[in-house]
DNA sequence: CAATATATTGAACAAGTATTCAATGACGGA
DNA sequence: TCCGTCATTGAATACTTGTTCAATATATTG
């Protein structure tokens, strides 16, 4: 019990200071070493509990990501069980990060970037996609014709994205209010457009 | 003059080495060493042209930015001079490059990255940005109302640089096609939304 | 062709990084 | 209290990378 306990409190402790040092010295400044500081634990813990510094990323990337998911979750149980709602939430939910850290859009880029040239990484990034894309066209399916969902959810998961990249490039000031704003905007022209054209 | 005519073959030289070595192994793997063999040149040659590798990564995103700028300009040129054309055109030339590269994507989002923690390339990005922002607000602001161009650019702007995300991401097996033909879709129905309702 | 200037090389160097592992600390049970 | 197990440390190590610069090659000029 207590060694189960102290594993997943250090595997956090190490997460955690990892997303701060990527946040503030980007993926390449990220070394055990600040990492290690930031955490106040010692460089050796690393290998230890990921075996090295490729774990401790991939265990960050999970983290995020599953976060994510669980904004998702939490923000749809507390809406209306329509359509458009649900739609709106998961909008809402995927903007729900970068509302909180203002740098997180950073590191999700950073990530990114990464998962090119990382097999399991991407693999992570793939199904976090899918994931985004089967929610919305659930949702899109009763809205408008058949043919036009699979297009229509292209579309906002491109913009969410899109979206997340400006805030990621507008150091600070960035206005994820509009951002959620325009999302939404979208949603309702696509919808409308699309249901009195069936 | 035959100067100046080694000096600029060899700045291409290796340019286009530093893009294919970010292709191939990302940011991070791109080092002077990889870049030097794959323009088989000499590792000392990089300082002696570039001053450094900084240099030379902020020459290779100037390259590509005015890459992207003369490839809007060619599009444009020789397209009907109407607001709506200009529009496809902006879309079409955001995707040539992708198109031709599958690859390109990837050191397109490399060198976003890069620029979040350095303020030159930060620069640099934010100038195009700018750019590719008033362009599209320029030809918006004859077909709606004042009030809505702005925000129908940054759209627009996030809908192009989340399908270059997802370019990125898919790993090879890219359909421009389909991103331009969904892009477009998206600015013939903000054309008519705000139109009709003028 | 010699002489001078320019272009290029790549081994040596310095700075930095991830990983390892012997030593130390912490702590519960007999 | 003492022992044995688990947790943690951080100096030592091995490796990688960017930069430098004396030496060499190439081109130009008188």
């Amino acid at each position: 019990m207590a060694r189960l306990g102290v594993e997943s409190i250090r595997r956090q402790q190490l997460i955690d200071a990892t997303l701060k040092v990527i946040e503030e010295h980007g993926f390449q400044g990220a070394t055990i070493g600040k990492i290690a500081g930031a955490s106040e634990l010692s460089v050796g813990i690393v290998s230890h509990y990921f075996g090295g510094k490729q774990g401790l990323l991939e265990a960050t990337m999970r983290y995020l990501l599953s976060s994510l998911q669980q904004d998702v979750s939490t923000l749809m149980a507390g809406r209306p069980n329509t359509p458009r709602e649900r739609l709106m939430a998961i909008v809402d939910a995927n903007f729900s990060g970068v509302q909180t850290h203002a740098q997180s859009a950073k590191t999700w880029l950073a990530f990114w970037t990464q998962a090119m040239h990382s097999p399991d990484l991407m693999r992570l990034q793939r199904v976090n996609e899918r994931r985004l894309l089967s929610n919305l066209m659930f949702y899109l399916r009763p809205l408008m014709p058949a043919d036009q969902v699979r297009t229509t959810a292209q579309t906002i998961a491109a913009l969410i994205d899109g979206f997340w990249l400006r805030a990621a490039m507008s150091e600070g000031r960035i206005e994820p209010d509009q951002a959620i704003a325009l999302c939404k905007t979208y949603v309702d022209q696509a919808i409308h457009a699309n249901n009195g054209a069936s």
